[in-house]
DNA sequence: AAATAAATTTAGACAAGACTAAAAAAGTAA
DNA sequence: TTACTTTTTTAGTCTTGTCTAAATTTATTT
């Protein structure tokens, strides 16, 4: 139907488009899809003839009706092969965004209903990111970065905000997992660090990665 | 690594290789692909100038060892994702060589090992066909067309040579599937029809239908 | 309100992979 | 051996997606 790149493409306006108030610039798309600015200007006008996005010169884009529940599914796809690749090849959370990648663009349907049947229906993918439907709806979940509680506060990881490698394997590294339970012992002043309780172990955290990881408060 | 048009052409001259007693026909790959004469001419130049087929004008190709061990890479991972799709997704055999032919495209050698050992290593396919090992290395089975058996000698369903849709969907609705226990009845002069035994049935095959599927005898 | 800077688009080029039409080579028949 | 046929290659074009450099528009300063 729509070739890599334009899935590509969609992808990026999509996620651009939650943080823009106004129309999403190509210079953020360039920024976003590691290329010029020049090609997205190129790209936006094929977009456009498609009907994917609402385009005037010079103004920014929003993706249409249609764009947005092609960016929707592609998401899908995206997000529940990264449940796959964990749950069932047992990959590491941090080792599957690339793969996802390329799965995104397998084109069929029928793939894609008898893989969320086979992983149950996930709702939310490895880091936490929720996988719509395939009627394009976000499952929403309550959700508070960790730097943001106040002591005495509990809570459950739910997702992180970083879902770098190097972020990931930190968390790996000290035990923090999604569905781990978190509290918050004591705050920091001077640098903004965390004392947290983590299981039966408590440890020091610091402000960067507080601000990363979202927890779910009861 | 290589693009999947590049993949593609290795595939196709890797088949047409085994029924060739001198290089590969330009016509021959052109039909194989569903291409153009000239568009082949002018991959064959590429994946020459890459070293991945022995070309000269007007000769036909062979791979080189390098283009043997490409394609031999990309048989495995068709074949290991034919037999993920049938035996963890539930897709039957008629329905999975066209997803197949997009996932095996998809680059990461962590994935395919990964994938390997979830489905227990596999040594053939859903359609009989053998899966390489990582070396690039075919594992062998004596196997015979059913046309070829004499009456009263019995095997097990081993593989198909026809790997359509209607022949496989043939195979379906007469009960027919790897593993099963043929014997041969009768042979009909006239057409070559076969009477055959099939678990409690007895029934009545075409030579058509007996010259595609392969048993292994004891 | 100019002048300057930043963002964006246009123009022109390139590579990959395909095609058509024409030329060249190889194979076959008279 | 010459004539005809088939196969293969070449030449030139097209589309997609990318790039650089230049032009244009919009935004920000003085
Ligand atoms: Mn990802
Ligand atoms: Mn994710
Ligand atoms: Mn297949
Ligand atoms: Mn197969």
């Amino acid at each position: 139907m729509y070739s890599d790149s334009e899935e590509n493409y969609l992808k990026a306006i999509f996620h651009l488009e939650r943080f823009a108030e106004e129309g999403v610039t190509t210079n953020a798309i360039a920024e976003q899809m590691q290329t010029k600015a020049s090609s997205v200007t190129d790209m936006l006008k094929k977009l456009s003839d498609k009907k994917l996005v609402n385009y005037i010169k010079y103004q920014g884009v929003t993706l249409t009706n249609q764009g947005k529940k092609t960016a929707a599914a592609i998401i899908r796809k995206h997000r529940l092969w990264e449940v796959f690749l964990v749950e069932k090849l047992d990959f590491s959370w941090d080792e599957v965004h690339e793969i996802a990648e390329q799965l995104e663009h397998i084109e069929s349907d029928l793939l894609i209903e008898k893989l969320d049947k086979h992983l149950d229906f996930p709702k939310f993918d490895p880091h936490g990111d929720p996988i719509p439907s395939k009627e394009g709806t976000f499952p929403e979940r309550d959700k508070v970065l960790l730097s943001e509680m106040k002591v005495g506060e509990t809570g459950v990881c739910v997702g992180v905000k970083d879902t770098s490698s190097s972020f990931l394997k930190y968390l790996d590294k000290n035990g923090i997992a999604l569905g781990k339970k978190i509290e918050v012992l004591e705050h920091e002043e001077f640098d903004d660090s965390l004392h947290i309780q983590l299981g039966s172990a408590t440890m020091v955290i610091s402000h960067m990665i507080a601000s990363n990881l979202y927890l779910k408060t009861n």
